[in-house]
DNA sequence: CTAAGACGAGACGCAACCGTTCCGTCTCGG
DNA sequence: CCGAGACGGAACGGTTGCGTCTCGTCTTAG
């Protein structure tokens, strides 16, 4: 009834990084619902603990702090991400684009969780450095892969502004999914596909 | 030393709203203050009378909550809302509008406490509400506007889908500018403007 | 002049959370 | 088989915020 069920003492190098365990996927898990539910501001690690089924010294024997492990755990989820391929197209490379970043945001817990973690990189530098280099990073790669790929097709002209464009393509989806709380269908993403495309272009 | 300067014991309508009042003034620049601070997750009452000088009761006194209260002042705040003018075109409104957003945006209380509001959105769902009807519905209304008008130009086709319309306007400025912590200077908001013009009429 | 009432200040008891430190249990590597 | 070490649990003292309440002060309406 009491203790763990699968300590290995020294899994992981020691001072390198934790990435599987029963006892981290618990508190991973928890942490995460636990900020889905109140937020970063109100995050407590007592309440992580209690959901984690864990006591409070497993989550300090890993992270020295609520910051630290807030961002060593967005940085390990927003690593997975999936590549949006070569559709031949930029209308089909900016549709896929959004359909992939529709699916990230339609997820229940990245939805809620998403504008807490932006509102926390407003208070605490790390953080909105964290977001911008790895959640950011990733998918920004990806788009600029898209804009890429269509001046080299001759689609946009070599001199586009791929930062407005990323604004584009980011925008108007984050803000009506997010912001306006009205999720897309896939006719509304192939709409906003073309509109996409339309500024691109102009 | 003690005591207050201007107290009215009878100033306002007994359970009316509270609109002008040194005290209040005190107590509503300290809330928004302690907000871009600390964020709303974070945000104490007795930071807030700290902050103002003035004793906690003087808040309890007007506000029965913390979501009350900020219901209550985020609306006062957000009814101030410019209009924007009928330039004669859709590109010179849409241009007015974004530039009229952009210098909200700018403001710094602003950009620091908007997140915040939107992830407290998130988790209680009358400040959402609030959120939604009054800055939004304000800012949604002058966007309506610019495309009605432009639909009665003939600029835009009859069947125009507002709603992604609005997403188009609102989206790649909030996100470039407090997502991305990325000002946007003049002649990078008349290129936007060009973009969403296109994006519009596709 | 007086009585009413809002004021700043701050103490109250209560609750939550902090980060640390024990405890006794359990599971491994050697 | 035994020692090292992570585990859940619980308690520690300290801090912070809650919402209420009571002071003595100051202003104003009547």
């Amino acid at each position: 009834m009491l203790g763990g069920m699968s300590r290995s003492p020294a899994v992981r190098p020691p001072g390198g990084p934790i990435l599987q365990d029963a006892v981290t996927d618990a508190i991973r898990t928890a942490f995460f619902e636990e900020l889905a539910e109140v937020g970063y501001g109100r995050l407590s690690l007592e309440a992580v603990a209690r959901r984690a089924g864990s006591g409070k010294a497993a989550i300090y024997r890993r992270w020295p702090s609520k910051e630290a492990m807030t961002i060593d755990l967005i940085t390990q989820v927003s690593i997975a991400a999936t590549d949006t391929p070569d559709t031949g197209t930029l209308r089909g490379d900016v549709l896929a684009f959004l359909t992939a970043v529709d699916a990230a945001l339609r997820h229940p817990l990245v939805s809620r969780i998403l504008p807490d973690l932006f509102a926390a990189g407003v208070h605490h530098p790390n953080i909105a450095a964290s977001l911008g280099d790895r959640v950011g990073g990733a998918r920004r790669e990806k788009a600029v892969n898209v804009l890429r790929r269509a001046v080299e097709r001759g689609e946009l002209a070599p001199g586009t502004d791929f930062e407005l464009g990323l604004d584009l393509l980011a925008g108007p989806l984050y803000w009506s999914t997010t912001i306006r709380q009205a999720p897309a269908d896939p006719a509304r993403l192939e709409r906003l596909a073309d509109k996409v495309v339309a500024a691109l272009a102009a």
